[in-house]
DNA sequence: TCTGGGGTCCTAGGGCGA
DNA sequence: TCTGTCGCCCTAGGACCC
């Protein structure tokens, strides 16, 4: 099934950033090199991330921290907030590196990026790969691995393999023969398959399916009625059939703002106040992207962890009536919303509004019975330039001005690259 | 007591017009 | 005018990713 030729025209590497979270703040940190660091998420709730001697304590990722907090202590490992400024900023850093080897580029995550590498048969694709990751190094401090292969889903099995032998690939490692492939794949766990996730692989167990060369070996007719396309797709792929393509950069197709509260909620003005304020941030998201908006979902939900309380999902959906990106209007509905899912006597823990049937600002079909109040445009661009440049002054007038809430975020860096109060000072 | 956030894509099922 | 079929669109929900 698998074609060589294929080799003559492209590969695909994947550089994958190594504990993101925790080398950036080692990069500004020093003091935490070789030592255990786990990175929680909003509200320090959950291990998002981990370095390598976290790792091995056997702590897992997505683990609650009130449950490890004994093990972390025992260990003196340190505990960090999420800084997503700081993340951010070194990702941009790291990607606008990468740009300079290959145009062709999908920077996929915050920590990870496909290139095309087109045109290189000539080249030694190793020694191009450690010329990438020490660069980034170098310039960013940042540790990366390199895989690289025909297709993208096994440049992320070469990656994988970079990763776990660092000492025998130094980093890098290339899929270039079918005994490559069919090794790297028979090395692969069916959990390990990018794409395949915890469903799927209990479903491929029971199937007698034990890694990843077992998957590719299913009939295709039954991967594609019995799974989906996407698995098929997948399937081709890893067999070195290039099937998916490196995606250019689009313009989001819907915009999140939803939040964990620190403490579960009981009545609808708290809640409210917080979905205007969701509402308030996503219509900046929108009008950064130069988008307008059909439809508005929010969501509203108990803490379902705690199955000794009442529970309540809600999720409502709502078709408005002309294209926006005005936050007032984006308020005023997402409140209504709100109101006729609420319900007495619940704890809500978590909310948010999701933007939908996005459609560019410039060319959006008008709507002859209903129309935006023509004075929104220009208030939303005033707002978001003082915002901009007073860093959120303005607010709607049903947020809370004094924001009386704010995220827990007790082990919080320093915002080292992208505030001038933060800048490390030489003595 | 304390359990994240923001995305994408796909499928199924219903409504609806040709 | 009524009915069946097809295909498109919309929506909710699920599964996946980092």
């Amino acid at each position: 099934m698998f074609c060589f030729k294929h080799y003559i025209y492209f590969m695909f590497a994947l550089v994958d950033c190594n504990n993101f979270y925790a080398s950036c703040e080692r990069v500004f940190n020093p003091s935490l090199q070789h030592k255990p660091i786990v990175i929680l998420s909003n509200n320090d709730g959950c291990i998002i991330s981990r370095s390598d001697e976290a790792k091995e304590l056997g702590i897992p990722m997505g683990a609650p921290i009130f449950k490890y907090r004994k093990l972390l202590n025992t260990h003196n490992v340190q505990i960090l907030s999420s800084n997503y400024s700081l993340y951010g900023d070194m990702s941009s850093r790291v990607m606008s590196i990468l740009k300079q080897f290959t145009p062709d580029i999908q920077v996929y995550s915050i920590d990870e990026s496909f290139l095309k590498l087109d045109g290189f048969e000539n080249y030694d694709l190793t020694n191009y790969g450690v010329i990438i990751k020490d660069r980034i190094l170098k310039w960013t401090g940042i540790p990366t691995c390199v895989g690289i292969a025909p297709t993208k889903a096994l440049s992320k099995v070469a990656n994988k393999i970079a990763r776990k032998y660092p000492v025998e690939t130094n980093g890098v490692y290339v899929i270039d023969s079918e005994i490559k492939i069919t090794n790297a794949l028979k090395w692969t766990k069916i959990k390990d398959i990018w794409g395949i996730g915890s469903k799927l692989s209990n479903r491929l167990s029971m199937k007698g399916c034990k890694n990843a060369y077992d998957f590719t070996q299913l009939p295709e007719s039954w991967v594609k009625s019995n799974m989906s396309v996407v698995e098929s797709r997948l399937q081709r792929d890893l067999l070195g059939i290039p099937t998916l393509n490196l995606e250019v950069q689009k313009s989001k197709k819907s915009i999140a703002t939803t939040r964990t509260f620190e403490k579960p909620l009981f009545d609808i003005e708290s809640i409210k106040e917080r979905i205007s304020t969701f509402s308030f941030v996503s219509g900046e998201k929108l009008r950064r992207q130069k988008s307008h908006c059909h439809m508005i979902i929010i969501l509203l939900r108990s803490n379902s962890f705690r199955e000794d309380l009442k529970q309540h999902y809600a999720t409502k959906a709502i078709s408005l009536p002309y294209p926006t990106n005005s936050s007032l209007v984006l308020s005023n509905y997402a409140i209504k919303a709100i109101e006729s899912v609420f319900k007495k006597g619940i704890a809500y823990k978590k909310a948010g509004i999701i933007l939908t049937g996005l459609v560019p600002s410039n060319n959006y079909q008008l709507n002859i019975f209903d129309w935006e109040n023509s004075n929104h445009q220009p208030l939303m661009n005033a707002i978001d330039k003082i915002n901009y440049k007073f860093s959120n002054k303005i607010k709607l007038a049903n947020q809370d001005l004094k924001k009386t809430w704010k995220m827990k975020q007790d082990y919080l860096s320093p915002n080292y690259t992208t505030n001038l109060q933060d800048i490390i000072k030489v003595k």
